[in-house]
DNA sequence: TCTCATATTTAGAATTATTCTAAGGTGTTG
DNA sequence: CAACACCTTAGAATAATTCTAAATATGAGA
């Protein structure tokens, strides 16, 4: 009988790899299953490197910033630009938009079905709408009123 | 009898860096009128220093940096975080947003009067709104219907 | 199960935007 | 004009990300 491993197949990251002609490696697995267990996320490249090694995932830098960069072409991530020093990837593809923490870089999702936005004038001749971001820039207050 | 000179005071340059507090040198004159003569611009710290040396002023990058820095804490330009591998500056401060050709990597002003956001959920507790950003992300369509 | 072509990983170098350092130049004020 | 704080700048440093090219793993088929 076999043991009742770690495995957590909540994710299903080996049938996502599957639909987006990725191999299973190990790598892939193991950050999928950082990735897509538990909720939404937003990731940076150096903090996924980082939570995959405190995990005890031996995976480069580099093969991180490659699987992220093939999530995102599959769709299984997009990219969250908010900080143009680094990149967050972002787990709920969904449409959404975001408020974002300038203190602490955390990002929180605004549903975006909740939100309208009215009075966009019409894209200019020859382009296409891919995306509308909504990003509510967040500061902490100093002290919380007594 | 004084010559008319190629100076264009229009930008008011000069008076804008007395009431900043930040001395008129020869790269700060020569950049803010870049910038602010002519309407609304949106500009990297590389196309401003390329510009500069087009038009036969030796300013350096670290001052274009600078002096970019400097202006927005001034509110004189402020940042606009499209891209998260270029920082751009734009002269327009007032509230608006923005339409981003990212094939171009260029950008355009909506009114911020313009449009309206409606159903944002309110700050999380202990955070303030420091500003909300709109970004209408455009591709370009391949071949105009004929 | 073994083989082999192909996909993947990776260390380390390279790239790129931006910032820093520290030394010399400039604007302002008395 | 002197004095000093403010500015500019060349070049080094930083930091996120990408690239290179060599080693390794995967999977389809024999
Ligand atoms: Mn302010
Ligand atoms: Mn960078
Ligand atoms: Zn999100
Ligand atoms: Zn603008």
């Amino acid at each position: 009988m076999k043991p009742v491993t770690q495995d957590r197949p909540y994710s299903q990251t080996l049938s996502r790899l599957r639909e987006a002609g990725l191999r299973p490696t190990r790598q892939r697995l193991a950050l999928g299953r950082l990735l897509f267990d538990g909720g939404d996320r937003h990731v940076t490249a150096e903090a996924l490197h980082e939570e995959a090694q405190a995990a005890g995932v031996s995976v480069s830098l580099a093969t991180v910033y490659n699987t992220l960069h093939q999530f995102t072409e599959a769709h299984l991530l997009r990219e969250v630009v908010v900080d143009s020093a680094r990149t967050y990837f972002d787990t709920n593809v969904s449409d959404h938009h975001h408020f974002f923490l300038e203190n602490a870089g955390s990002l929180m999702d605004i549903d975006g079905g909740k939100i309208a936005i009215t009075g966009l004038p019409q894209a200019p001749e020859g382009t296409d709408v891919a995306r509308v971001d909504v990003i509510v820039r967040l500061h902490g207050t100093p002290r919380p009123a007594e």
